[in-house]
DNA sequence: TAGATTGTTAATCGATTAACAATC
DNA sequence: TAGATTGTTAATCGATTAACAATC
C-alpha cells in the first residue's frame, strides 16, 4: 500500500549521519585525526553502540584503541549519503521561505547546489536571490530538463503545489522536497520528502503537555 | 543516557496527528460528519489499522458502520496534542528564516501564536514583522517572563544560539524549537526539538541513490 | 438479520540495547 | 602483556501488521 518506501538501511540511521558529519568536520578542522565511538556518542547524546553500528554502515572500519580515522570516515559518510559532489537542485517559489532556503549556506556542506529558482512574479524574474537566478515558472520543465536536475525544492503556495510538482517531474526530477502541506500525487518512481513543521511542532507541544 | 525522552505514546504517532487534523478539517468544511478509518487511510497512504490505533489514542471512539464523528475527533486530537487554545510563543532571530516563520499563517491552525520576536539589529527593533513586534534581544528574558511564555523558536546565527537559548530558559521557557545546527546544552527539564534540514535532505538523497 | 466498520489481542518486523569475543 | 576499543551475535523493546471478535 502506498509508494516505494523500501531502503535497505533505516531512515533513522540516515538521519543521524549528518550529525556525525558535522561533528567530524569540526574535529578535523581542529586537527584531530581519530574519533572514538564513545567520544562521538557523548557529544551527540546517543549510545556508543549506535554510533558503531551507524559508522559500520558507512563502510569505514575503526581501529581498536584508536577509534575511527576522521578523514576517511567523512568521505565515507559523504559517499554513503550521496553528498560526495554537489547535486544540482532547483527551487520553486521565491517567497519568504524560498528566499530563506536560497540564502541557507549550509546546503553546500550537504552536497546540494541550488542552480535555479522559479517564481511567477514578474518583479522577481530575471533577478538573482542569494546568487541564484530566478526564472519564470513556465520555464521550469524546460530548464530542469536542460540542466538535468534530479532534485526539486517546493516552496510554493498550496494552490499551485501539485501543478508545479507536475512540471518538475515532467522535466525529469526524481525527488521532491515538499515544504507545502499538500499531499502530492506523483508516479511511483518519484520520491517525496515532506518537511512537515506541524508534525515537529506536535511532537514538541505533546512532550510539553505530557510532562 | 541523555535527556528526558520518555513519552507514553510514540513520536511516530504524534507526528501523524497533524495529518489527520488537516484532513478532518477539510472534510468538516465540506460539510461531512463522519470519516471512516479506511477513507482517511487511503488519502494519507497509510494502513487503516494505523489510523484506528492513532485515533483511539486521541480518546474519541468511532461507531461501527459509520466511522468517526469528525467534529468531536478534531477537538479530541487538538486536546491531545495540546492545540486546544493557542500557546504563546516567542521567536528569536528575525533573519530570513525567522521572518519566513513569522509570516507562516499555518501556525495559528496548530495552536501556536507568536507574541514577540527578538533581534539585536537596531533597524529591526521597534518594527513589526508580519504583525509581530520585534524587541531587542537583551529584553528577551524579561519579556518572556512577563508574558509567561513556554515555547521559544530559535532562528539565530549559530554563534549566539546557546546564549539566546540560555536567555530563553532564564525567562521560563520549557521547550525550544531549534532551527540551528548547534547541540544546545540545557537543563534536563527543558525539551529541545531540533529541526534538522540536513537530516531530511540526507533521507531524500540517500533514497535517490539507493534506487 | 446481514453487512460493514470499529477495536482488541496476537504475530511480525525493525531498531535499539546488551553481552562479549576479536583486535590493535 | 595489558588494556581499550571495535564489531558481531543475541536479547529486548517498540511499532507495525494481521486476525478476528464486538457492535451498530
Amino acid at each position: 500500500m502506498g509508494g516505494t518506501r523500501k531502503s535497505e538501511i533505516g531512515d533513522r540511521m540516515v538521519k543521524r549521519l549528518p550529525l556525525y558529519l558535522r561533528l567530524l568536520r569540526e574535529m578535523r578542522d581542529r586537527g584531530e585525526v581519530y574519533a572514538s565511538s564513545a567520544a562521538l556518542a557523548k557529544i551527540l547524546e546517543v549510545d556508543p553502540i549506535v554510533v558503531r553500528k551507524d559508522l559500520a554502515g558507512s563502510g569505514i572500519g575503526g581501529t581498536p584503541r584508536l577509534g575511527f580515522p576522521i578523514d576517511p570516515l567523512i568521505k565515507g559518510i559523504e559517499r554513503y549519503v550521496g553528498w560526495s559532489d554537489a547535486t544540482a537542485t532547483v527551487l520553486a517559489g521565491v517567497g519568504k521561505l524560498g528566499s530563506a532556503l536560497l540564502g541557507h549556506t549550509g546546503f553546500r556542506d550537504h552536497g546540494l547546489q541550488i542552480v535555479a529558482a522559479f517564481d511567477p512574479d514578474a518583479r522577481r524574474v530575471g533577478r538573482r536571490v542569494s546568487g541564484v537566478p530566478v526564472y519564470a515558472t513556465d520555464k521550469l520543465t524546460e530548464i530542469v530538463r536542460r540542466l538535468n536536475v534530479r532534485i526539486g525544492i517546493l516552496t510554493v503556495p498550496q494552490a499551485v503545489a501539485q501543478s508545479v510538482a507536475d512540471a518538475m517531474i515532467a522535466g525529469g526530477i526524481r525527488g521532491i522536497w515538499n515544504f507545502t502541506t499538500v499531499q502530492l500525487v506523483v508516479p511511483a518512481e518519484v520520491i517525496i520528502k515532506r518537511e512537515d513543521l506541524a508534525a515537529s511542532l506536535a511532537v514538541l507541544s505533546h512532550r510539553l503537555h505530557v510532562k
